[in-house]
DNA sequence: GGCATATAGTTAGTTATGCAACTAATTTCA
DNA sequence: TGAAATTAGTTGCATAACTAACTATATGCC
């Protein structure tokens, strides 16, 4: 049971420092080569608006894992680099829809196929099986957790 | 294949926004409700060092796989809290030995078991073999990579 | 209608990360 | 031996993270 227990803490240390950081740091390497000049970050939250513009921040946080201030932040940046912009919501005035700029929709093609070919880099040599069973890890973690 | 390559672009949003920040800050905060005072980061220096004591720099850096700015930065506030404390090596005089105080070493018993029960609550309902699968994904990515 | 509560977003403060450029000590090798 | 290259660590700058506290709008309910 203790050994158990050390293996936990074990995957705990890879979990956080190892292969996240491995893959964000090389694709941001990638972007940085083509001469894009956006954090991963960044990118991450055009990903989300690429599959359907136009989202609230609050969807936002909902669907990169982010808190509020992260991503009032990102799209502060975001709207610096002309890639998004805050439009009111007319039916809540709480509300500020985050819409894609033509740069940013022209990004889109630029950016794809390196995310993809990083993706592919990145999991040579593991299987679609080994994938899903991540995949299904992560989301039992995250619903025990939340 | 496309269809393929956009299931690698989840898995990438998984690995990227969910499952480490998730463990990260479900232990941040048992930490905080227990009145200890280090972040996550902080801890996870320590946990190497209670595995082997007075490691040079250079050695944190590959075992938390972090740079050395960072490294250099952790460990500046970690002496500030006075957890370790940097000892000039005296084979090379290039390299600081990060030693554990008492203090760091009494902190062991009490975040030891609040890290066990946040990952066996993390990982409720994940088995065995389940976490060597992602254990041995995340080398697979990592080695790709490096 | 009006007060309590919830929700969307921002701001401030601290810590952490990545990169590039730097100093100092050590090693390599001609 | 001594110059070049390598290694250990630090510093400056920009971005991003979390928490707590804040404003503004919307909703629930009496």
């Amino acid at each position: 049971m203790p050994n158990n227990q050390f293996k936990r803490g074990e995957l705990y240390s890879v979990i956080n420092g190892m292969a996240s950081t491995a893959v964000a740091r090389r694709l941001q390497k990638n972007f940085r080569q083509s001469g894009l000049e956006i954090t991963i970050e960044q990118w991450s939250v055009l990903y989300h608006l690429w599959k359907e513009d136009c989202l609230s921040q609050q969807e936002l946080c909902n669907r990169t894992f982010r808190d509020k201030p992260s991503i009032t932040r990102l799209i502060d940046n975001l709207e610096k680099q002309k890639l998004v912009k805050r439009v009111p919501s007319r039916s809540d005035r709480r509300i500020n829809l985050v819409c894609l700029t033509d740069a940013a929709k022209e990004l889109q093609n630029r950016t794809i196929d390196l995310a993809n070919q990083t993706m592919n880099e990145a999991l040579t040599g593991v299987n679609k099986e080994e994938i899903e069973t991540v995949k299904l890890v992560f989301q039992k973690v995250y619903d025990n957790l939340t």
